[in-house]
DNA sequence: TGGAAGTTAGTGAGTATTAACTAACTTTGT
DNA sequence: ACAAAGTTAGTTAATACTCACTAACTTCCA
């Protein structure tokens, strides 16, 4: 379990992410921002790698529990690929610097730990829209000319790249708002 | 116009990026790369930034060639969206680093002058697909029940996605021959 | 036309700064 | 009283970049 200083730690790496991205969480900015000095960081995590990892875990259970919840309920596979994207809208609302983490796989690029985490969290949401979208196709709701690895491919491709010009925006309009209108051409694509 | 010094520079700097990530564009290794000393490379360039910055230069005439020759010919909407993929694909296929380049908006973060560059390829791009998509809607071609907007934002998404998989691969597959398969699909989803 | 003056592209040896991390000591709370 | 959490004062390694200087050219003009 984490303590109450770990989780600090991690919401702090979080924010500084958020306002300067990857690039601005260093141990310095990180014991600045908490009020301890870089020392006390390391009574608390071994190292950077260790923390960065912490906060792929938070984004992980963020998203797993967003698509877990939605595999799991017996709504219409429509609203069920509707939800997701409403959740995430709303999550990445909440939360930006969980858009600079989904994006960042450059940065971890030679890290093996923290590639594995990253595609660990973007294979598993993949199978689980996959999955969502085979049984919408089973029961007649979603046209079956297409895959559905390709219409996964598309639609995560869609959500991942609004949510990339809403980041370049820097947040500058209501993502949930605006994603609705989205969701609903989504929509218009891919029914039978 | 650039020396043959300079090529040499943006392509020994491109080659880095491929193979360490952005991470590994450091003056020293490109300079190692190249065979002269660090001091020499700033005979060259004034700073590292203005390599950077020569670099998107390449990736932003490389993309801009592929599509201001599509929206100026005078096929097809559908076959004009068909071929900005395969150029894409097979530019991709040929020059790898391309790939890192295009996802690296996270690290040029907090660097105004690189981020423009990229926002200036970025918005382009979606500026001429989207004329594309309106002209295929105009004559027919083309679903009118979805905004044109929307369409160009989930065609783009869709690419840059699957480009990433690739990535993620490690370039393990054939680019062009699987893309050709989503190209289809998206043909399909688009075509009224 | 040949030598002075200037330019180009390079070198070796550094600088200032920043990063992650550590050893040794002190404070604090139960 | 003792362990956890903190501090001070460092280290090592890396980074972008600068400085003083040079060899090899090109240009210019008496």
């Amino acid at each position: 379990m984490q303590t109450e200083r770990q989780k600090e730690i991690v919401e702090a790496a979080l924010e500084l992410i958020t306002k300067k991205g990857i690039q601005g969480l260093t141990i310095k900015n990180l014991a600045k921002k908490i009020g301890i000095t870089e020392p006390a960081i390391y009574r608390h995590y071994d190292n950077k790698i260790h923390i960065l990892i912490a906060v792929l875990e938070l984004f992980k259970s963020n998203t797993e529990k967003i698509f877990e919840k939605e595999l799991n309920n017996d709504s219409k596979a429509i609203d069920k690929i509707e939800h997701l994207f409403t959740k995430h809208f709303n999550s990445f609302s909440a939360t930006p610097s969980l858009v600079s983490v989904i994006f960042s796989e450059e940065i971890f690029r030679n890290e093996p730990m923290l590639i594995e985490k990253i595609s660990e969290v973007i294979d598993k949401n993949d199978k689980i829209l996959t999955s969502i979208i085979i049984d919408g196709q089973k029961n007649g709701e979603i046209r079956t000319d297409i895959e559905a690895k390709h219409l996964s491919t598309m639609i995560m491709g869609t959500l991942r790249l609004f949510v990339k010009k809403w980041q370049f925006s820097a947040y500058s309009y209501n993502l949930p708002r605006e994603g609705q209108k989205l969701v609903d051409s989504i929509k218009l694509l891919i029914i039978k």
